[in-house]
DNA sequence: AACCCGTGGCC
DNA sequence: TGGCCAAGGGT
């Protein structure tokens, strides 16, 4: 639908906004309210209107809806793993993700047998690891409680790891049919501009209401429809910059109807992002690579990389990577190489890690290198890692690892792969290989 | 409530 | 380039 309401600039007169546009008026919302102050917008609240928007929202869905994999046959399998993957994760890498998912663990008891290495393995590139281990923890669960059947009531979905009130009630509804509503970031936004809330809408009061309307909204019967519309709307339509003009809902819109639908959803405070200078060292005994896994909690769960850590004050980064190299696994290390600096942007820190190529000081009886492997392995004591592992590169690639290490493991073991057109999109590995 | 947990795309 | 963002959950 073409733009058929001219541009409000910011700061024009709530008369302005709203006269001479009969067609933007709110249902019942007479030419002889006029002028529409933002009390008598208000005061006519969408929420006389929901069986009309309702019917809005539906119809535009049954039409611009997205193909996607998860929406052929609504398995709750499928509809949990596709809202697990796509939490925090852009729709395209989630449907490519999921494919592979899919043929790799097409189902509960499938994935509930896996070894988590394949499961992390296969979620690699897709950040908050916690979202897997807690699948896998689920699907176990499943067939140990379930009989291997997804439950379908909202408690024992809720119980699940991982499923907390989003997920729990995208599952019930989308999967089950429950009349329940899922409030995710986009749901947040179109409510928050139809409503005009005017708060901060991930705190108090502004969450609640959003809520309420959220819950209001559903249609009886047709509640997987509605919830997938509504989000639907906010990726495709109401997105940050809105586009009103191609709305089903701008008819029912309060802040389109005073024109500041890019004035909501209010944003909460910013997280501060930081600097954090770090480093890595890649540590080799002839063709075998030191690495090692991480603890089951924190940063990077149960994922394998090279050791390392924050650069001191005063501390060379050369300094630090010998250094952290002692206090996480008693080795002494020299730098032998220098492999660069990879940059990595986090939620809330900024990471320059350097890179170096390490080798062992004193080797057993001071004779070569080798003979640290396996007949004689350093004196190793891991202070910051679960276990270790002297790998090669080709085992590499099969090992979970955190993206920046990743990286370095692909520019020191992987020819960066010669121009290529196609389109990558076989498996991440393949993405990876042509990075 | 506030903070931590990852990543790559976008402009 | 760098700040912002995306179908949240756990603590």
């Amino acid at each position: 639908m073409p733009q058929t309401r001219k541009k409000l600039p910011n700061g024009v007169s709530k008369k302005d906004a709203s006269a001479g546009q009969p067609a933007s008026l709110l249902p019942g919302f007479e030419e002889s309210c006029l002028p529409a102050t933002a009390d008598t917008v208000r005061h006519l609240t969408p929420g006389d209107h929901i069986p009309g928007l309702q019917k809005a929202l539906l119809d535009w869905f049954a039409v611009h809806q997205r193909a996607l994999p998860w929406r052929v046959s609504y398995t709750p399998y499928e509809v949990w793993i596709s809202e697990v993957m796509l939490q925090q994760t852009q729709m395209e890498r989630g449907v490519s993700y999921f494919l592979r998912w899919m043929q790799r663990f097409p189902d509960v008891a499938t994935l509930a047998a896996a070894h988590e290495e394949d499961v992390l393995l296969l979620w690699e590139g897709l950040g908050y690891y916690s979202r897997a281990r807690h699948i896998l923890a689920a699907a176990r669960k499943i067939m140990a409680e379930h009989g291997g059947v997804f439950p379908s009531d909202l408690a024992s979905i809720r119980a699940l790891p991982g499923v907390g009130p989003y997920t729990a009630g995208a599952i019930a509804s989308i999967a089950f049919g429950e009349k329940l509503p899922c409030v995710d970031a986009n749901v947040e936004r179109v409510i928050s501009r139809i409503f005009d809330v005017d708060s901060p809408v991930k705190q108090e009061p502004a969450a609640g209401v959003i809520h309420r309307w959220a819950l209001k909204l559903v249609p009886e019967g047709k509640s997987r429809e509605h919830n997938q519309a509504m989000m639907e709307l906010g990726a495709l339509v109401c997105r940050k910059k809105p586009l009103c003009g191609a709305c089903p809902l701008a008819a029912f819109c309060i802040s389109h109807h005073l024109g500041i639908a890019d004035q909501r959803p209010v944003p909460g405070k910013r997280a501060v992002i930081k600097p954090v200078n770090a480093v890595t060292g890649v540590l080799r005994i002839g063709k075998n690579i030191f690495v090692q896994k991480r603890p089951p909690s924190g940063v990077w769960g149960n994922l394998w990389e090279f050791p390392g850590g924050r650069v001191e004050p005063g501390e060379s980064p050369e300094q630090a990577s010998v250094r952290e190299f002692m206090e996480e696994t008693g080795f002494e290390v020299r730098v032998t190489a220098n492999y660069g600096v990879i940059r990595h942007g986090y939620t809330t820190y900024r990471l320059t890690l350097h890179c170096f190529g390490l080798e062992l000081m004193n080797p057993c009886g001071g004779a070569e290198a080798e003979k640290y492997s396996e007949a004689c392995p350093p004196p190793l004591q891991l202070t910051a890692a679960q276990q270790y592992k002297w790998t090669t590169p080709e085992e590499l690639e099969n090992l979970a690892m955190p993206a920046a290490h990743r990286k370095l493991a692909d520019s020191l073991f992987n020819k960066p792969a010669a121009t290529s057109d196609e389109p990558a999109s076989a498996t991440v590995r393949q993405a990876r290989l042509t990075e």
